[in-house]
Formats: structure tokens, sequence, C-alpha cells
DNA sequence: CGCAACATGTAAGCGGTTACATGATTAC
DNA sequence: GTAATCATGTAACCGCTTACATGTTGCG
């Protein structure tokens, strides 16, 4: 499943531009699908070259027009083709892992700075998820419902994880292998 | 941090192949950083090309010969400098989370399935990390036990939440809203 | 005065995946 | 016999990222 699979997705809620696509790629899809401008516009264009959706140029005063886009049938038809998947793929790509992997090379301020912006980073996820239960949740779709607490859970388990196993990271010593031990 | 990275990483700990490399990155590096042979074979000959690497031929009887990887001063002078950033990414790119978001677009049987062979990934996941806990964790650095919990603290989580959530994913039709209801 | 938001796009490049190519040995 | 393991590689392709390009409105 690609960006443009998911841009057909998003287009069942409702008519939208590649600007407001943008928007829920940055906000309740942001912990588990990116996707740039780079690789929506060219997507929403690819889908409208196949008839899979149908686009309406509304101009507007001051600002540059909008290009509305709505699915189409035969775009429905790929969607639910697309969901056929029985074995959608979940893949984690993470350098933080890496990196700590081979702790043993680093200080114990590196390590600590690293890890300190890992929890800062999902501490801003569980805000950001937290907004969303009080603001725009209650037209939710239950699967939306669904990703939005796997996030959420996910996210605290790695911060509690991070905070109760860091100090297994550093040696006894406390400088990190850069200091000679012979 | 690419995949040379990576491999330079793991040859601290020792001459290897790219063969065996492939191994490392298939079993304890399986969850979070994912490489072929298309990706680590030209790694290792851009590594050795710019120095980070020694390379040495063994010749066997009636396998290929064998290229083994040493890394140099200046692979670990390059590495110590990648470990240096204080945010490496973690990424997530999940189908099953954008499929589950249109779960209201599928059959129940559907979802179910999609579910039920999440569940099998990971608890093939968890099984293959308690055989690395009764075999060869013994010698392993700090960082790489850290991130053998971390993996584990992720699979079982994710498996619960699954289970204990699937429900929610269900209308009260119990088929789908395939089915049309006007 | 500068920055953020609004709005759309292109082009180069990068990094990784997939398929292809070869070939002996060992275990079932 | 047929599949898996050992062992290394190339080439085409794909999809995404990054940087660039343009221009107005409104806020502080």
């Amino acid at each position: 499943m690609d960006v443009k699979t998911v841009c057909l997705g998003m287009l069942t809620d409702g008519e939208a531009s590649g600007y407001d696509l943008k928007k829920e790629f940055e906000s309740s899809f942001s912990h588990f699908f990116a996707a740039g401008y780079g690789s929506i516009y060219p997507a929403l264009n690819a889908l409208a070259r196949d008839g899979m959706v149908e686009c309406r140029h509304v101009p507007q005063e001051g600002k540059p027009d909008r290009k509305v886009y709505t699915i189409t049938a035969a775009g429905r038809d790929h969607l639910l083709a697309a969901l056929e998947n029985p074995c959608p793929s979940h893949k984690v790509r993470s350098e933080f892992l890496a990196t700590m992997c081979f702790a043993h090379l680093m200080s114990r301020e590196q390590i600590e700075t690293v890890l300190d912006n890992r929890v800062k980073e999902m501490t801003d996820y569980l805000q950001l998820f937290r907004e969303f239960e009080t603001t725009s949740m209650d037209d939710w779709p239950p699967g939306a419902r669904f990703v939005l607490g796997f996030g959420q859970t996910m996210m605290k388990t790695m911060r509690e994880y991070v905070e109760e196993n860091r100090d297994k990271l550093f040696d006894k010593t406390g400088t990190g292998n850069k200091t000679a031990i012979g």
C-alpha cells in the first residue's frame, strides 16, 4: 500500500485538496505513515489520470486555486481491492535502536541525550493524541479510534521502557568505553 | 544512518562476510532494521573503496570464496561520528494501521484475517526473541540486551492491544458496511 | 519587517527492493 | 529429486525525500 492508496482512502471521507490531505498525514497518520507534498501531489495527479479521482478547480481570491478531489466508483473499487491484502505490513526502521545497539561505543552523555530526545518525541506524540481526543474524535470511524489507541499504547509503552531500562545501558565505570581500560 | 553504517557497527564485534551480516540483519536486527543482499553487498564494496573496511579472500572447497571484512581505524572513526547524532529517527510505516483506518469499508471476515495474521507475526517474533535468550545472549553488550527487551515489550504490547480491542472494529450489524443499509 | 499559513507543483537524487545469474553441497 | 544452505554479486526499478520555484494574505 503506497501513498496513492492512502490518499484514496482519505477521500472516502469526503472531498479534499492535496493541501488538506497533507494535514491529515501530519496529524492522525503521522505516527505510522509519513508523506510530503513531493509524494502527495504526484499521487493525486496519477489517480486523476487513471480515473480513480475527479478534480474540481475552486478559484479563490488572493490565494492560489484549490484543486479539490473526489473519489470515483473506479477509485472505490481499487481501494477495496487493496484492502483485501490479508497481510498488510507493519515495518519499523529505527536508527535509534541501531544506535543503542552500539551504546558501548558511546559516552554516557551521548547516550543520555539520545534517550532524552526519544522520550521527548514520544511525549509530544502523546500530547498530540490527547488533543485529538478532546477535539475532533467524536465522528471518527471505529478503525480510526482503534489506530489512535494503538498509537497511544505504543508511545506510552516505549516511553516507560526507555525510562525504566536506561540504566542498563551504562557500564560500571560510568564513562562509556571511550575511556581506555588497559 | 544507512545500511553501510550498521554494517560498520556489526563489524566492531569482529570480522564477518556479507553473508554473515545478512544473517544478523535477519535475526537480532529484523524487528527494526531490514536489509537484503541487494543493499549489503554494495554497502561493503563502498566501505572497502572508502577505506572503512579491509577485505580478505578466504578460499573454500566446494563453496564460493568468502570475502571476510574487518573494520579499519578510519571505519571506527566514521562510526563514532555517526553515533554522535543526538536525534536518531524511529520510524514506523504501517500498511496494517492504514488498512485498519478503513476497516468500516471491509467485511468482518477480512478484518479478522488481517488481525489474526498480525497477531501471528508478533507471536513469531516473540518466539525468535525467546530463542535468543536461551542461546546466544550471554555475551551480548548492554545495548543489544536493551534493544531485545525493547522489541519484546513492543511485540507483547501490540499483541495485547490487538487482542483486547479487536471487537471495537466491528459495527453492530457484524457484516461490515459492504452490506448496504438504506 | 518577517514569518506562518495558504496552495501547487517539479526535478534531481538517494536508498532500498526485487529479480536475475551462478553453482556446489547436504539433508530429507 | 528437490529443497535448503552456503556464497556473491548486478541491474532495473520504484517510491519517497529534499530542495527549489512562485505568490498572496494576515498576524504580531
